[in-house]
RNA sequence: CGGGGUGUAGCGCAGGCUGGUAGCGCGCGUCGUUCGGGACGACGAGGUCGCAGGUUCGAAUCCUGUCACCCCGACCA
């Protein structure tokens, strides 16, 4: 609907709903009712766009001069240091410790692991000289460096020379260690959180004993992953393998979570792989070994990014912008004073205060509520929407008569940008916990939902092919989903769906319910041990 | 890197074919009227029209080059 999108364009709709740019548009009666919503264009009208507008409406983050990367403000950056904090706490707890690599790394690391290299060549940023010369007005690189390095676009390599310094004995194993750092990695086609050329991201890498143990590890972190999505993050994943073809390059095996966003394509959120060998025989992180053997360690890597809010974001917002799950909004509870007249300021912030320091006793999950008192001079519109926009959970106000009957209004983002309670102060402050829960539960409840809304099995190709492909193909609209096919086929025949549909084996889901018994491939007729998760992706 | 598109005030855009030194809406500032709501009026600030060359007496407008961004594709957390 176009009037639709164009009504942002106005943004003036008086308090009765009346256009003030009729002009333009002509005279539509009908549109006096046609709802208003913050973001245009909308998730139907054009989603790619819809997202950009999101990220900017929300004041998470904006394009910079710098090609492909991103400047992160601070109410992005807000929700990542909560994301960083819980993420942290759990990997300490699974006893690993945080560590600090270089940036660069020399080009002769990358060459030591050859599926590695040829995995991250084409993307790497290389860093050839080591100081800067006036030449006719321009500063020129000079002082050529004899070993290019490159920035690192993944640290396995830089922590594996590492790790080979510090592994002597298999009494030095496991070591466990993680890095909260930036990477780089030269896209092509970069997107605001989903695919920046810089990123910030965590990336834990170990070394062990015995495959078996490796191996736990990689399920351990696999599982931190799934958990964190899914209780955090409010956005439910399906947690499997990747095929050989989706495989991180070097990794004997790959584990992920993939998540389902609101065009239903699917997005890889969090990566755990087992490295088996590899690295450690390219590295030489040999140790002394029980039998008095010396021994290739095993390792582990497995990460998590910012893309982490592009997943969040696109799994939970709507047409009036952000909305976010309380446990990762950096304000879960904004005030906003109402004071029509001048002589209301005083007693009104004095309530705001009090309300704001009584919620901040409140704890959700063990850490007191976020609130924040929006004292700024605008209009209360204005501000209400702002905080809509940035996808604040809960919204309250307090005006004069909330004074004098004791009460607060109440509105809550899953709801309707105009529904609002109005409720006796100290059960606002009482239920503060259980509402925030609530929010936090019922998001994931809806994105499961509708998940499970759009995934379907299918047996077979003529139906896989008719669930992909877009009704209009010069305007391919939002339609497909998951589909749960057995599949038997070699990693040539995903290559083959992949040129003809656009879509992947997301994982072999670990989830018995989904993986299913024994079937026939829905390609080659094959006998299957069970069924994979195919759809579009990011 | 291939195909398409766009770069004019913070944001969204008009003007460009038919060259004469910039305009609209929103936002922003001040004042006033409003006020449980994305208000209204008055006045006002803000742009070397992405950048660099060229053609011309004169270029946002024509030509060449270049950069950036967006969409589609190949690649990817």
């Amino acid at each position: 609907m176009e009037e639709k999108s164009r009504g942002e364009l106005g943004s003036t709709a008086g308090g009765t709903g009346k256009w003030r740019y009729t002009a333009r548009l002509s005279p539509a009666p009908s549109m006096a009712k046609a709802p208003q919503n913050a973001i245009s264009p909308t998730r139907e009208e054009n989603f790619p766009e819809w997202y950009q507008q999101v990220v900017r409406a929300s004041d998470l983050a904006e394009n910079s001069e710098v090609r492909g990367c991103m400047v992160i403000k601070p109410w992005g950056y807000g929700l990542w240091e909560l994301i960083q904090r819980q993420l942290d706490e759990w990997f300490k707890a699974t006893g690993h410790k945080n560590a600090y690599f270089p940036l660069l790394i020399p080009v002769s690391y990358l060459e030591k692991e050859a599926t590695h290299v040829e995995g991250f060549a084409t993307e790497c940023a290389v860093v050839t000289h080591h100081r800067l010369e006036l030449k006719d007005g321009k500063m020129v690189p000079a002082g050529e460096l004899t070993e290019p390095y490159v920035i690192r676009p993944t640290s396995e390599t830089i922590i594996g020379a590492a790790f080979a310094r510090w592994v002597q004995s298999y009494r030095d194993l496991p070591l466990l260690i993680n890095q909260w750092a930036n990477v780089m990695r030269w896209e092509m086609r970069p997107r605001l959180f989903l695919r920046t050329a810089e990123f910030l991201w965590q990336e834990g890498h170990t070394a062990h004993e015995t495959a078996e143990e490796a191996m736990e590890e990689t399920t351990r972190m696999h599982e931190v992953y799934e958990r964190f999505l899914t209780d955090h993050l409010a956005v439910p994943v399906i947690a499997g393998e990747k095929t050989e073809a989706e495989r991180f390059p070097g990794a004997l095996n790959t584990f992920t979570v993939e998540a389902m966003v609101q065009d239903r394509k699917a997005i890889q959120a969090g990566t755990s792989h087992f490295l088996g060998q590899n690295f450690s025989k390219a590295a030489g992180i040999e140790f002394e070994g029980r039998e008095s053997r010396r021994e290739f360690a095993w390792t582990t890597s497995w990460g998590v990014s910012t893309r982490l809010i592009g997943t969040l974001l696109m799994a939970h917002s709507d047409d009036d912008g952000l909305v976010l799950p309380p446990r990762v909004a950096p304000t879960q509870v904004v005030i906003l004073p109402v004071t029509p007249k001048p002589e209301h300021e005083g007693p009104v912030l004095e309530a705001c205060e009090r309300l704001a320091a009584e919620l901040g006793q409140q704890r959700l999950h063990g850490d007191p509520v976020r609130v924040e008192i929006d004292r700024r001079d605008l209009g209360g519109g204005v501000k209400n929407w702002e905080w809509i926009k940035k996808g604040v959970p809960l919204r309250l106000e307090i005006g004069p008569r909330d004074l004098e009957s004791g009460s607060v209004a109440l509105a809550r983002r899953d709801r309707g940008p105009k529904e609002k309670q109005f409720l006796p102060l100290a059960e606002v402050v009482s239920g503060i916990e259980a509402t925030l829960q609530e929010i936090q539960d019922g998001l994931l409840a809806r994105a499961l939902a509708f998940r499970e809304e759009h995934t379907v099995e299918i047996a077979s190709m003529d139906e896989f092919r008719k669930f992909f492909t877009p009704a209009k193909a010069d305007k391919p609209e939002i339609h497909g989903g998951f589909a749960l096919v057995h599949w038997a086929g070699s990693a040539e025949d995903e290559e083959a769906l992949q040129q003809e549909l656009k879509v992947t084996v997301r994982c072999i889901p670990k989830d018995p319910a989904l993986r299913g018994g024994p079937g026939t491939c829905v390609l080659t007729g094959k006998p299957a041990e069970g069924r994979v998760v195919f759809a579009k992706s990011y």
